[in-house]
DNA sequence: TTGTATTAATTTGCAAACGAATAGTTAGTA
DNA sequence: TACTAACTATTCGTTTGCAAATTAATACAA
């Protein structure tokens, strides 16, 4: 066998996999008639948690860039489960909260995340947990420099 | 510690690995002067190695959709990278062919990914490779029921 | 043979990712 | 104080993903 590093395993692995993961939860939103994406629940999940944060650490929490925070926020304003209140320190900043239909979509959402997740670690156990970080973090660590 | 499934943590770190990984690879395509997007890359080499294949093996070989795979081929056929010749024995289907400048990119950018994915693996081992790929394996199949 | 169901690819619309450029605000310094 | 640099968010353009609908060709069954 040729040297794992010289296929096209692992990008192709990870790639696939997130997919996947993506696709399950998309369905089963679809399919509970939540009228959510998964990227728009990802923010709701920290907004829930960062009552106010600034719309940069909500980007750097998720890995997104800003103008798709902007735009994902747009949408979800437009949808009334968040909202954005002008800084008081700082005028270039927006606070944003969860508005009451916000809190109750995550109350709804949560529940149904946490099923899936479950269901997709399966009978992985505490070892290939921290053998996955290990890897994860590594290949990572691998491109930062 | 609470049980892994319940963090967001196997999610969040695929999805920020696999980001890492695509950004690395188009900043290097772009810094040797490529003007091809990771996406666009992954169907030349598929082509590469399956000279004529359909775009239905292509669409299931890179786990993307119908719609997608028509078109980023447009955008390499625009840029005269590849070619679409009618089937002779099935006339919905087109095989998929590289052009002599396919060709030509294939065998530049190549060397560039190896060295790439040597990169991302660095002193990970073989043992490494195998938990990678069967935790990897085992959500998808967690997910594919 | 006719009709129905599949299949291959395309088109369209919406959501999202990333980069570059921009406007407005704030902070630091000469 | 005035100038410059840094920061926050937005806008714009290009690319990709997914779903639904469409077109054209093929396969199968009555």
């Amino acid at each position: 066998m040729t040297h794992p590093s010289d296929s096209r395993a692992y990008f192709f692995k990870i790639d696939t996999t997130i997919k996947k993961i993506r696709n399950v939860l998309q369905k089963r939103f679809n399919d509970a008639g939540f009228d959510l994406t998964v990227d728009q629940w990802v923010l709701i999940d920290h907004v829930a948690r960062n009552q106010g944060i600034s719309q940069n650490t909500l980007a750097e929490l998720t890995t997104k860039d800003a103008p798709t925070v902007t735009r994902i926020l747009d949408l979800l304003v437009k949808k009334g489960l968040v909202e954005r209140r002008m800084s008081e320190e700082d005028r270039r900043k927006f606070n944003i909260f969860l508005m009451p239909e916000g809190e109750k979509t995550f109350e709804t959402v949560l529940p149904v995340v946490k099923e899936i997740r479950r269901q997709g670690w399966g009978e992985l156990n505490e070892e290939d947990y921290e053998h996955f970080v290990r890897i994860m973090d590594s290949i990572y660590q691998n491109f930062s420099n």
